[in-house]
DNA sequence: CGTGAAATGATAGGAAG
DNA sequence: CTTCCTATCATTTCACG
């Protein structure tokens, strides 16, 4: 990971549909050289996947919030599987905290929020409170760290 | 947004670097007809932009945490301004709740937490009070809706 | 680093729902 | 009127020397 492979991280996080010619123009460096690159970053692993980032509003999905669940440990029921299995949990970590599980969802309206929390959520074996935070603006959302 | 169009999408969150004929064959359609839909998409606006993922713990980015903040309203400081000019924080959204703005950060270790907290967060005037949240392991994280 | 074969992408003209 | 296809041409990518 030189000074060149964070400039094309850059890049490929700015678009990664960009072609390697372009790269190569703008960073100085002949394209079998970026190629090379290229390759060597997917297969080491730093370069975990290309990706789209839709635009969530133009999809009618317009309701984000967070959501913290408090589990029962005695019943050691796979709480995790089953939350990650629903499509409108975007992403769920477990923490360090007074909770143990924070979630990120995204649905198209509090009815939808409604649903995803009694029907689905609630309804897993082990989980004995949750708490929901709405998020009223996104000021930013970030997928990569510019930090490298 | 007909069910081509899904597909298509599908198919770049997979790995927005396929190619056209890739896709084309993929879903049963000319060369042409799909390059028309993608230019479409991004017109359309429901394609924000072409990203990678990067793997934060080969760039030794190990430690994500969500930063609640409270926010002395009578101090007229436009505090979202300056947090959302931080490289770690990747997130920074407006909440109903207890609180006023949620971070998500991402930083190698504590001592750089300590660091963020420290001197670039409680460094912004308007911010009254903060509560950190450390993430021990995320089971999901996606950038995408796959509810479309 | 340059070169050429192979794959990909753009465009035009035309047909069909 | 929109969407699609075939065919052709320009461009890019990739592997080799």
């Amino acid at each position: 990971m030189d000074k060149f492979d964070s400039k094309i991280l850059r890049l490929l996080i700015q678009n990664a549909r960009i072609t390697g010619a372009d790269i190569a123009r703008k960073i100085n460096l002949s394209l079998p050289a970026v190629t090379e690159r290229l390759r060597k970053l997917g297969r080491s692993g730093i370069i975990d996947s290309y990706t789209i980032r839709v635009n969530r509003e133009k999809l009618s999905l317009h309701l984000m919030a967070f959501i913290n669940i408090w589990i029962d440990h005695t019943k050691n029921t796979n709480v995790k599987d089953q939350i990650t299995a629903i499509d409108e949990v975007l992403e769920c970590h477990h923490v360090a905290g007074d909770y143990d599980l924070l979630l990120k969802v995204l649905v198209s309206d509090t009815a939808a929020l409604e649903n995803l929390l009694v029907n689905k959520i609630k309804a897993i074996k082990g989980i004995t409170r949750t708490s929901t935070t709405i998020i009223l603006r996104s000021y930013k959302e970030e997928i990569n760290s510019k930090a490298f």
